[in-house]
DNA sequence: TTTCGCACTCTTAACGAGAGAGTGCTGAAT
DNA sequence: ATTCAGCACTCTCTCGTTAAGAGTGCGAAA
């Protein structure tokens, strides 16, 4: 069943003409006969030997046929062979490779160099681009500074992991003021700083109970302030960030435009959360990695298939991103732009640090 | 040609026909015909009387028939009297107010409001919703923090109109000491706080020659830092924000669900633009305001429909909410619910202040 | 093993007929 | 003067039929 056996057990002749079909299919996307493949082909074999050997392949489970008289199409199972084996990327041309790195300049702002990319990758692959941004288990708490508004209002400021910064509007039951606050968060600042998240909630408490002995109004003040910031940041979704762009352009893909499917399918991006699973499990791959058809779970991706890469900085891994296209994609394109972009996404984010 | 011009010259009759046909459309999405309408206008009229009548409407351009022997549809002339003048508008029931004060519950994230509140209206409408909150011209300053990241990286933290946070990151020549920057900040604060962004940026310069002449060492840093800083300001776009949802919706509609249409339709609603530009004519509306059809300027929006109702605070407006949706919507409802959502999300919003 | 020829299957487009829906007009009834 | 029944007419939609085209599978020949 594994794509060794297939291909050790298939002539070279078969997975040539296999290949040709599968090129060929991705050109036009209509089903492609034996008249067709001997033309092109090149060996110089008769329509009907090709049959013969579409009748093989189709045994395998490479191929299919939509009815009788159609020609064949590769099956999930034929594209698995074909990206694993068969197939031969391309090398970018210096050009594309430019367009990318320009769209990645760093810049200053996190998000938008996300978004960017997104929108770089559906740009150059008219497919839809997504960019994913996990949560980080790990947050390390790098300053934390409260902002008096009007009212009994209280802005917490909280930079993370050197990058992120975090806002949040919390409502107190007195006045504080400015000086007042800017005292606790020089207290939070000197014993929090460097510290995880998830461990400042959790000491917050017993440094409380500290400093009620030692009665310090400055620091009774610090930790309300403290408490109330992070029962927000607990009670807020964790929810890993997520960019998409582009699949508008999906709309163009004759296999989805039935307006069922679309929809189907544009909702999955709406609510994120099966996508994300889908690109979490590529966190872990190595490198490139690729999702075809129904092989993602997910019966609303019957015809697409994902692109993916996780990119990394200082060799670890910090998201994945990646292309949503039909199966019938320009795999030898796609892939090595999803590549480079991971790659090039990895340096820019390297630069920032 | 104007509404009055009509509706005087048309017979009491006329216009109940005409509503009762409008509102058949609205709920069949089908042309309807003179028999069907001689059955439910409960004034008993045969269908012949019925084609005069409607002979007589299709000639003021309120009508119009597809071809021969469909029935008639209304115009865009003939929704914009039926809204105008025939239309009367249902209650909410409780029911409904309820839920849409839950979603409004004001939270403490302003961008998390609205995204919600678009969310809702496109949920209880089955519509796409979009709240669209404009760049406020007036950018008063009221705090300015800078925190140390690593590398020569500095985050500046613009608090912005007691309710917006803007972060940024720049990069600096030199790398400075968390004092230095907490004494530049105060600096910082001292002169600026309360001032219009404009003011700053055309006022730094100036401070920066005073401060040359002082000498001091920490308010030189203060002007470097924010030079930095409102350059960047400067060449941010200066793009209002647009909080969509529910485009998905519109795909179920028949009237739009040509795959070329659609496509082009959500096209617009990423680009944002032309959308934004249309919210723009509605903020300056008294209350409720409607665009029908090509009236909006936007041939992409043939078939819709846009509800608007601008938002505001104090008698002070600040931005535009509504439904985008098909021509033949349910107006008698989906008007309140705008209405009354400006309404809720204005006050939502001051209890915030 | 390859190829040719042939019968067969299935899809697609085109055409025409018939049904259905709705109109406009005319002339009679109210 | 309205209203309305009757009728011819128009247009769309559906359905069945047909013919063309594409492609297959298989048996027999090279």
């Amino acid at each position: 069943m594994s794509p060794e056996t297939n291909s050790s057990q298939l002539s070279e002749r078969s997975l040539y003409l296999f290949k040709a079909l599968v090129e060929h299919f991705i050109q036009d996307g209509a089903p492609v006969g034996s008249r067709t493949l001997s033309k092109d082909s090149s060996l110089n074999l008769s329509p009907a030997t090709i049959r013969n050997v579409m009748a093989d392949l189709e045994d395998f489970g490479l191929l299919d046929s939509p009815h009788t008289s159609a020609g064949r199409v590769p099956t999930a199972k034929g594209y698995r062979l074909f990206v694993d084996s068969l197939l031969r990327v391309n090398d970018l041309n210096s050009i594309e490779v430019e367009k990318i790195a320009k769209e990645l300049d760093p810049g200053n702002d996190f998000k938008s160099l996300m978004q960017r990319t997104s929108s770089m990758l559906s740009d150059i692959t008219q497919l839809a681009g997504v960019v994913m941004l996990p949560r980080t288990e790990q947050s390390k708490l790098q300053h934390i500074e409260f902002v008096v508004l009007s009212g009994n209002r209280v802005l917490v400021i909280l930079v993370v992991n050197d990058r992120e910064v975090q806002n949040r509007i919390i409502n107190t039951s007195r006045t504080y003021s400015a000086s007042e606050l800017q005292e606790a968060s020089n207290y939070l600042n000197d014993i929090f700083a460097g510290k995880d998240l998830t461990y400042v909630r959790a000491n917050i408490l017993d440094e409380l109970e500290k400093t009620k002995e030692q009665l310090s109004q400055s620091m009774q003040t610090a930790m309300e302030m403290a408490q109330l910031a992070f029962d927000y940041e607990k009670s807020k979704v964790n929810s890993d960030e997520l960019f998409f762009s582009g699949e508008t352009n999906l709309m163009d893909i004759a296999e989805l435009c039935e307006a069922d499917k679309l929809k189907k399918l544009f909702n999955k991006f709406n609510q994120k959360r099966d996508i994300l699973h889908l690109l979490e499990q590529a966190i872990s791959a190595d490198g490139i990695q690729i999702f075809i058809g129904e092989e993602s779970g997910h019966d609303v991706l019957d015809n697409c298939s994902v692109v993916t890469s996780p990119y990394e900085v200082d060799g670890k891994i910090l998201g994945v991103l990646g292309v949503i296209g039909p199966t019938r994609m320009h795999y030898e394109r796609v892939i090595p732009i999803v590549d480079i972009t991971a790659k090039m996404l990895g340096s820019a984010l390297n630069l920032n640090n």
